[in-house]
DNA sequence: TATATGTTATATATATAATATAACAGATAT
DNA sequence: ATATCTGTTATATTATATATATAACATATA
């Protein structure tokens, strides 16, 4: 399993799980009704608890990525259950405008900031909008 | 004194605090050499405590925005102390790189998010390099 | 000498993060 | 039927981060 867990991040376990599923639902490496493993199985293979999987998975149903079945665990929905709306880019505003308040202040022009923004744009390949995955 | 805290939002006030004082020093209220209020006199206006503002103080502080003086206060440092360095540059990498994963991943193409972006460094003023303030 | 500054030290309360066990309910394979 | 695997729920515990509350200390200044 790709998935790489660093106890000693200030980012949580759980927001770490999440992440990287979803930059694997991007790359390609999980796909369109693609299982995740099961709780126990994810929570045993990384050396963690069940339900800090558990937290992750329930976060990705909650915002749209996955589908949680009592059987079949938690599968990934098709791209237009999490399309970007309204409130994804309120959130997304929220996000930036602090990190990019600092890069100002820090004497970031403008052209460097974007150019770092698409130098990761291209790190993830460039996908185009809803090819993704499906 | 502008600043506004939300004590219902899930930003640390201090946090809060930090990235207002960095917007000021972006916006030009806050300039070089101007003196933050005192850590009691600002937790009296925003209602808070004195040690949540001398916290907020000691990351500006440790980031290399201000020198907290004994009897000064904390004091704004020219440009040149907060100058973007390797450092920040990995950090804000690490810091873009979930954002953008999930906005590809949600279907924003690049060029929207470049956008969102440039409305976003339009709205501080267009400042140029180290002409934000000093 | 009184006052204002940041600093340090305790203590407490609350929330979040993570773990540890245990049990439950439902589907599936043997 | 029975064992096994699923997510789920429930409790309890530990550790850490956030925020507050008091108090005292050291130092510069009016």
């Amino acid at each position: 399993m790709w998935m790489t867990i660093d106890l000693n991040s200030e980012i949580p376990i759980y927001s770490q799980i999440r992440n990287q599923i979803i930059e694997g639902i991007v790359t390609g490496s999980v796909r369109t009704n693609d299982s995740l493993p099961s709780v126990r199985q994810f929570a045993a293979d990384l050396g963690i608890n069940l339900h800090t999987v558990n937290k992750a998975y329930n976060l990705l149903k909650q915002e749209g990525f996955v589908q949680v079945h009592r059987q079949k665990g938690a599968v990934v929905n098709p791209p237009d259950s999490y399309r970007a709306n309204d409130e994804y880019y309120t959130n997304v505003n929220e996000a930036l405008r602090p990190i990019i308040a600092e890069s100002l202040c820090r004497g970031v022009a403008r052209e460097d900031f974007l150019n770092i923004c698409e130098r990761i744009y291209e790190e993830y390949g460039n996908v185009k909008e809803g090819d993704n995955n499906g």
